[in-house]
DNA sequence: CATATAGTTCAAGGCGTTTTGAACTGCATG
DNA sequence: CATGCAGTTCAAAACGCCTTGAACTATATG
């Protein structure tokens, strides 16, 4: 419902929707990768390139997602980064054209991997450092120390289960993905 | 670092916290929470009440985290709502305590099951309606149309992977924190 | 090397969410 | 039924994140 709806410029490409499926497409890949913790616009990004399934230029892509220039070089540089989006020089072209890689959802396991895995293991070492206080602390009664203990299973918890999250997309979901590869 | 660090007042209790130990478990518990897609102060006034083990009044929990009046009334109505959290009267006292249940994982499954299926779902079904669209639309090209298939499988892919998540903080975890109902 | 166009950077602005604080409601008590 | 305090509500402020757009840098071309 928003970006991608400025009027028809039916001159562009054969391509060019008429009707709103291919912005539809586009928008719910957007929320999924929301969803997963990165910008709503990568994920749109990523989207038209894959569908699309030809290098366009910043230019072009500015143009399809109702974007800005910097916003779209800002974009497509996490992307690159992530392995996501490859930059190619076409011959007689002054400008560069950017194409979609395919593992969308291996990049989302690795960042995620890096990203929040350091950010719950901080989170168990604060616990950790204040159960160790109270404990050093000889007035702390047992039992607030024993709830501390708990408070930590629970960070530990989040942890085990963001790991069978991973390890799941990793294989289940991976496996399913080799159709992406192929 | 934030909030909870107003000077001694020496007089409340026995239990007031001179070095920051109490503090960094209760902030912790909020960067957990936070993580689970829940409010940081949610996570904050949940764990003091448990650490305290004691209920305590609204106005204490204000003067303990430095909320706001008006802010620790909705905090206490959410919680209350989802169950982590007990209101209760005192005999002798004009004013509600409130006091903390211990199934706080349970709580944060039972409202990502709620919220985030319906999310996910509704993506899916936004990408299942755009193939259609293209599929009936003779023009579009057969590997255009595989290639939504393809990004249907990648919402599906999340979807399936936040089951695998809840499940695992159902029995995995879940059997490890029967120590909070004990 | 001058020019034009592509791409980058980042301060300022916009936007959605959370928190505040003041007005209000409700309840218990004298 | 008047008073005071506990609790609620909600408009406005604060905050954090994302995007914009203008200035800047880099690169290709004649």
């Amino acid at each position: 419902m928003k970006g991608y709806l400025w009027g028809p410029s039916a001159a562009t490409s054969a391509r060019t929707p008429q009707s709103g499926w291919e912005a539809m497409a586009i928008d719910a890949v957007g929320n999924v990768i929301e969803f997963w913790g990165f910008k709503r616009n990568q994920g749109r990004v990523w989207a038209l390139l894959y569908l699309r399934d030809q290098a366009l230029t910043a230019a072009e892509i500015e143009k399809e997602l109702d974007l800005s220039k910097g916003g779209v070089s800002m974009l497509i540089r996490d992307l690159e980064r992530w392995g996501v989006v490859l930059r190619v020089r076409t011959p007689g072209d002054a400008s560069w054209r950017y194409r979609a890689e395919t593992d969308l959802l291996q990049m989302a396991r690795r960042v995620i991997e890096e990203r929040e895995f350091a950010f719950i293991a901080r989170i168990r070492a604060d616990l950790a450092e204040a159960r160790k206080l109270a404990e050093a602390d000889g007035s702390v009664e047992r039992e607030k120390v024993e709830r501390l203990r708990k408070m930590e299973a629970v960070a530990e918890a989040t942890e085990k289960a963001l790991n069978v999250f991973l390890k799941t997309s990793r294989f289940d979901v991976g496996a399913m993905f080799d159709v992406f590869r192929a």
